[in-house]
DNA sequence: CTGGCGAGTGAATAGCTATGCACACATTCG
DNA sequence: CGAATGTGTGCATAGCTATTCACTCGCCAG
């Protein structure tokens, strides 16, 4: 009805309360010098107008929004979930909002976080690896605070904490060993995944200081279809493996699945399976699945640590530990 | 090492070229009345200052700041995930941002919009259900569009979304009545969800309609360990159920788990399963679940076109149909 | 009685952009 | 050649809040 009806300002109650605008301002400002009395008053009048402050007007001076963006490629991935709800929860403690941003690869994340610039975001977390020195070099020069997750490159304003996939493909290679495996593979994700190819190379380098053979290797992606089409590859010769190491827990869960329907084969008495990331899912009874718990809470406070962190600090490479979750499918009888 | 350092402003870039300040943001606005050339010094100077734009001022004077806030419960539930994605493709695709709030109950969620108000988002989508009136109303005072998934409440600025959660629970009793289902049970959702009412008494109508006995009852909520608690109390006794509709898919592969591993019992041979969500995994091996396809596509259009109604429309709840995907679950020998 | 002090209040201002208005100049038409 | 149209630019302003500065008033100590 009202064609362009405006909520009311500061001004508005003001007037309803027969004070200045300065002592509405006040009247929300927790610890501002103000009369109990002239307070009682505002509130019941800025109560009846319904009114909001504004927090643009303080966000243009300070340029401090309270508003971190996260930057994710999608949500298919259960991990992803889970990583979220951590910043949720860490974000909200400490008073921030969140700015959801999906985007379909690395290459557009410059042109994504200019727009973002725009908001005056505090600061950006990225769950998508940051992959080209040369988006890096864009973003730094926008003098936001930028973390991404499981990604080396780093510089000015980038810092970044990822899991120890080296040290834990190493753990994979010795457990799938001592559990008696002798022909290994390798479920691989997405190559331009900075955490794949360490996971894998901790792997390769895990199996060779043990004196055993390299790795067969299938796969390509993270998701579930993934991992089917990996198993069907590896087990199609003569030459199958007897025990897998998968890039995440997805694909393995595919792997597990292809292997039962497809093979008639059982993890962990015909196959070994350690996958990574230890979804909820893992721990469900078709599954029982071994696999690298990433602590994600740890990665959370860890990224809101680095976050604080003034430009030009040094220490901006930080690793969380993983946990090695054993369960059903590397105990044999 | 600069204190306070700003980013550079239309002002800077337009010393740096040489012009107003008006000719800076006429570059930057697209059919705006500015020289090739001019435009060109502009962009120029503002490149090697790093300037992009402040959304703020426009924000402050127009009142819309193009994010839509998302509101969440949790995001365990996998169908979040499909929610926020679909949401998100449809916000992008409007050049709209999304602000993601998480938040642990709907009682909070009136406190929350409330802060939301003030960074004067444009509208609010919650996948929470809204249950008291009076937070309905709280809300409609701030004059943000807003749009609920599978609630039924609704005011003057509050519209909803839902799936047609009764034909559907009487859908599931004819499919399991079909399929040979003689003893019918209800594995429940959380009691203070609108959709979980709905898809039950849905059920409980069909049966009725039918002239069957009324479906025995367990669970209380949306998650796998609730499905999974709900059949050992159903299964305990020796009046056991036969045929199960699942408040979400979530809880049926609790389910499907539990008969398999506590009982020996295998769908569909032994006990017919169906759920509701249609998940990624309702297609994976173990479960091939006969599921609702909720449409989440549809739901978010739907769900995007009530935001763009203005206040005091009348058609304001809206349904959109569920699909019936039948796999193994249902389907004997 | 007076200087000082504290509490409470109002006026003014910064922060940045988009846009309406006015003006200067070039071009076209009668 | 005068008028009219069109193009390009600069000036000034709105939008809302937090905060600084200056002011008044009541009160106490000297």
């Amino acid at each position: 009805m009202s064609g362009n009806w405006r909520p009311p300002s500061s001004t508005d109650v003001a007037r309803a309360a027969g004070v200045s605008q300065s002592a509405v301002s006040r009247a929300f400002t927790p610890g501002a010098r103000i009369a109990q009395a002239t307070r009682a008053r505002v509130m019941a009048a800025a109560e009846a107008l319904g009114y909001r402050p504004n927090l643009l007007p303080k966000i243009l001076q300070t340029n401090r929004s309270g508003i971190v963006a996260v930057v994710v490629g999608g949500f298919y991935n259960p991990y992803f979930a889970m990583t979220l709800e951590a910043f949720s929860k860490a974000l909200t403690a400490r008073g921030l909002q969140m700015l959801l941003v999906r985007v379909e690869s690395d290459r557009k994340l410059d042109s994504v976080v200019g727009q973002l610039a725009g908001y005056r975001v505090d600061a950006v977390v990225s769950a998508l690896a940051l992959t080209s020195q040369d988006a890096a070099d864009q973003l730094s020069k926008l003098r936001i605070p930028i973390v991404t997750l499981n990604s080396d490159l780093s510089g000015d304003w980038i810092r970044s904490v990822s899991s120890d996939n080296f040290a834990a493909g190493e753990a994979a290679a010795r457990l799938l060993r001592e559990r008696g495996g002798t022909r290994f593979g390798f479920v691989a994700g997405p190559g331009d995944s900075p955490a794949q190819v360490a996971r894998e190379a901790g792997f390769a380098h895990g199996l060779e200081a043990l004196g055993l053979p390299p790795a067969m290797r299938a796969g390509g992606g993270y998701d579930y279809a993934s991992g089917a089409r990996a198993t069907r590859e590896l087990f199609a010769g003569a030459d199958r493996p007897d025990a897998l190491f998968c890039a995440n827990d997805l694909a393995a869960f595919g792997v597990i699945d292809v292997l039962r329907e497809g093979f008639g084969l059982a993890a962990p008495d015909d196959v070994l399976v350690v996958g990574f990331d230890n979804l909820d899912m893992a721990a469900w009874a078709p599954y029982r699945l071994t696999t690298f718990d990433q602590d994600v809470d740890a990665h959370v406070a860890i990224a809101m640590e680095l976050l604080d962190l003034e430009a030009g600090a040094e220490c901006v490479a930080r690793v969380a530990p993983s946990r090695l979750v054993e369960r059903e499918s590397t105990r044999r009888g």
